[in-house]
DNA sequence: TTATGTGCAAACTCTTTGCATTACC
DNA sequence: GGTAATGCAAAGAGTTTGCACATAA
């Protein structure tokens, strides 16, 4: 598993090649994200980086999460209708399935659907980029609730 | 292929299921959507509306089609990042390709594919309710370009 | 030194809500 | 006649933008 130092060199990397600059800012975003157990609203981002930095701004976290997504350090996803929530692209592709009761989310990876994808896409006459797929049902616990 | 005559039907026995009303507003909006050939904003809709009767708001627009949505006779989609959009649930489940370039939308379905998600959802543990894939990628045009 | 990044506040977009009025049953 | 639906306008939520100031290179 990489660890924060590798992705914080590939930011920087990233900015240098850019012709950008390092900020305390977007260094300590990407942190949140490498430590986040689960999937951040813009939101969730700030209240967290405002406890370490308080005068850190809102418009700062929308920022730079535009940023990191469109240099592909981060992916977004949304799960109903609440907003875009981020994560950190650990360069593992995956999909989630939601529960509609406890909104838990299970990431999970499955590469004959993958290869189904593919070939559907080729079907159509696309070239396939990417995807979102998003299962929603009843995870076990909220199941035995009904 | 079903008429919309067999729809409003099906909205106003709807209707009268739950001791609502019926009004020209509701006909009208799902007349809209059952004309459609793609898939419509709220604001599309309400365009729409207007040019048949100007005195609509949107408001109802908005109430109407959680109205439907919630009793599933609309289904919506979001495309990235441009707000949900609706189209009328003929029963024919379905998926979208996305051409990231052009816009353009494909819908396909396929029986693998859906077997495929049952099985990753009982995996987890989950009793699948309902999905959504998006697939985005070059259509055939949008691949000459490059 | 100079261009980029930031914080703040205002602006914007999309959607929802309260309320008086209208229309259905 | 009574209740639900509507239109309007205002309020909310989420996100973006302009600008003066701060800061990295």
């Amino acid at each position: 598993m990489k660890e924060f130092s590798e992705y914080l060199v590939e930011l920087k990397n990233l900015i240098k090649k850019r012709g950008l600059k390092h900020s305390a800012q977007r260094e300590l975003i990407l942190k949140i994200l490498f430590h986040a157990k689960e999937h951040l609203s813009p939101e969730d981002i700030y209240n967290q980086v405002k406890k370490i930095n308080p005068a850190i701004g809102l418009a700062t976290v929308y920022r730079t999460l535009s940023f990191l997504e469109k240099e592909g350090m981060v992916d977004s996803v949304s799960f109903g209708a609440e907003g875009k929530r981020y994560e950190l692209n650990r360069g593992e592709h995956h999909d989630h399935i939601i529960c509609l009761e406890c909104g838990k989310i299970i990431e999970f990876y499955n590469e004959e659907l993958e290869r189904l994808q593919e070939k559907i896409a080729t079907g159509c006459g696309f070239k396939l980029i990417t995807h979102q797929l998003n299962l929603y049902g009843l995870c076990k616990e909220c199941q035995k609730d009904d």
